[in-house]
DNA sequence: TTGAAAGCGCTAACAG
DNA sequence: CTGTTAGCGCTTTCAA
């Protein structure tokens, strides 16, 4: 039924050892002659390797697993489109996972890789499965680390420069006249890049003079009804006048709220929002936005892996950070400098 | 180093026979002490079989594969979704492979799934390989083709309704008052999905008395600089009071366009858009989309490819149609039906 | 109820 | 330059 590499071997002529040097490129140690009986052998019995087959003798299988927490947004689908191009490109395939940011999930989903002996893993963790992180870094077993810092271990890594994304969010609004700016964030006390992107946005009003008491900070739940909740902030916060959104679903939800209190964007309100979409540029008005590279974050991260995976002595665990972007349009209440 | 069967059995004093029988759950041939023996020797040595020798000896590797043509468009994201969960839930892993649209790149990957003993494909065809698609189902390889239909081929599939949602769309303008209805489309001869809605568009027009002089067709080229081009076709066709957008990105194009040339909408123009998105009822004004059961579509194909897989003798290849949705918001001059 | 042995399809010493 | 041979880790007759 299907066909081996001992059937064509036996159509050749020749020994199974010899075809599967040829299969594999060994052309050196072979004459042109036999190359060429054992290719028309293949082409005519349309031979192919069988891959787990070769995986159990060799240890690799060239495949890549991805562990992702969301497939919804945007973002980490742009960020997939960089880890499978790169993996096609290098001769990889992928198997993808979606932990839905459940921690078992995660931990079912990294053992079945494993099983499946997949050749390494890349990993957008939920962060609180520290054991088995550990243990991975431990036995050598190759993952980078993706977007979300994980503490205490030393792993490769690739994250984006969350504080100074605040940062240069803040300090567009600041200069474009804001005088009292709050920060929206869905709340999740195990990752790093919300408290990071709080923390920027501090140290930014620390630096122009501001205190402590001057922060406005308002923590939301991902997932429930939050409209109540943030029209109760803005009647609370009267002189609020910018925006700093650290999420761009969550900015699509303030933008409805603000325009149910009818309250002007960017006249009332300035608004800054992480994350560039499709979309930002067309809805009204267009969002300034904070761009992180996720295309990159998933090419790098991909590279890192392979080139951990081919290498013979381990190389030093890297973290590299990746700086997001400001693309000016009008919810920040400035003219056009991107489009 | 790796601990394998023989490791469990020697610590056990079991034979692999016996570890196996357990591992899979042939609790009947064995004694309860054995079995505990056996277990306790499992989780001491933190023993999981190897899935590649698994494969190789049962011709089962509890993997499906997906390909996809088009990674970017939330719709697709909605799919896999559905593919992912429904896998996991009855016990497959995936893996996903990115067409791009390109026949080549779809062909290299079947080959590649094939070769990795995937037990079955999810297929959003380009259709354009119609000898490998043929081919699969000649083998009895077990396929689901999703979203486009394959001409003359008799596989299971798993498809939209496009004529009905384009007819849907129409209706919903000429019922709103509108007189000169366009069509807009990205070109792609391969594909049914676009002829569908241009079909139901035509079809729903004609049933109102409407003849072929009245039609009004935008045929554009996706990933093109398209303004223009929609700026001269609406320039030169000052009648239109109405548009139908077969894509979700297209119409944000169109929109930003309309926006230029300061034409209103609902106002001048009403547009009724495909695709649901999260986004739809944020923009200014609201969309009316056309709602395509995306997650449904994905869950369906997967159930029905697993049944495939797990059936002895082959189940007669269907194909399910699924409904499309109207989402009445604002942007074709009509009041909050839906929000 | 358990085990011995053969073999899934491939690769890699080691000989020749 | 080519072939022989011995497994990779697991399942599965067949026999005990």
């Amino acid at each position: 039924m299907k066909v081996t590499i001992s059937d064509v071997a036996k159509k050749a002529g020749v020994s199974k050892t010899t075809v599967s040097r040829i299969l594999n490129g060994n052309y050196s140690q072979t004459t042109d002659e036999t190359r060429k009986r054992v290719q028309e052998a293949i082409k005519s019995l349309d031979y192919s390797p069988n891959a787990l087959a070769k995986g159990l003798k060799s240890t690799r299988t060239n495949v890549l697993g991805i562990v992702l927490a969301n497939l919804k947004n945007p973002f980490w689908t742009t960020v997939l489109e960089g880890v499978e191009d790169t993996s096609r490109e290098m001769g990889y395939n992928l198997m993808i996972c979606n932990s839905n940011e459940d921690e078992e999930y995660e931990l079912k989903h990294i053992k079945e890789l494993r099983m499946r002996q997949v050749d390494g893993i890349v990993l957008h963790p939920t962060v609180k499965n520290t054991e088995m992180y550990r243990k991975l870094l431990e036995e050598n077993y190759p993952v980078v680390f993706i977007n979300r810092r994980v503490p205490y271990l030393n792993g490769h890594s690739v994250v984006m420069d969350n504080i100074k994304g605040a940062t240069i969010a803040v300090n567009h609004l600041l200069k474009n006249g804001r005088k009292k700016v709050a920060a929206i964030l869905y709340k999740n006390p195990y990752v790093s890049t919300w408290s990071e992107r709080i923390e920027g946005y501090k140290g930014a009003l620390r630096e122009k003079g501001y205190t402590d008491n001057d922060f406005c900070v308002l923590e939301l739940v991902e997932g429930e009804k939050n409209c109540e909740v943030i029209t109760r902030f803005f009647e609370q916060n009267k002189d609020i006048d910018a925006i700093f959104s650290t999420n761009n679903m969550l900015t699509l939800e303030v933008q409805a709220v603000l325009k149910e209190m009818k309250i002007k964007v960017p006249e009332d309100v300035a608004i800054v929002s992480y994350d560039e979409t499709k979309w930002a540029k067309f809805i009204e008005p267009p969002l300034t936005t904070i761009s992180q590279p996720g295309y990159e974050m998933g090419e790098l991260a991909t590279q890192i892996l392979i080139k951990e995976i081919q290498s013979e002595k381990k190389p030093i665990p890297s973290t590299i950070v990746l700086n997001p972007e400001l693309i000016v349009r009008q919810s920040a209440g400035e003219g056009l400098k991107n489009i």
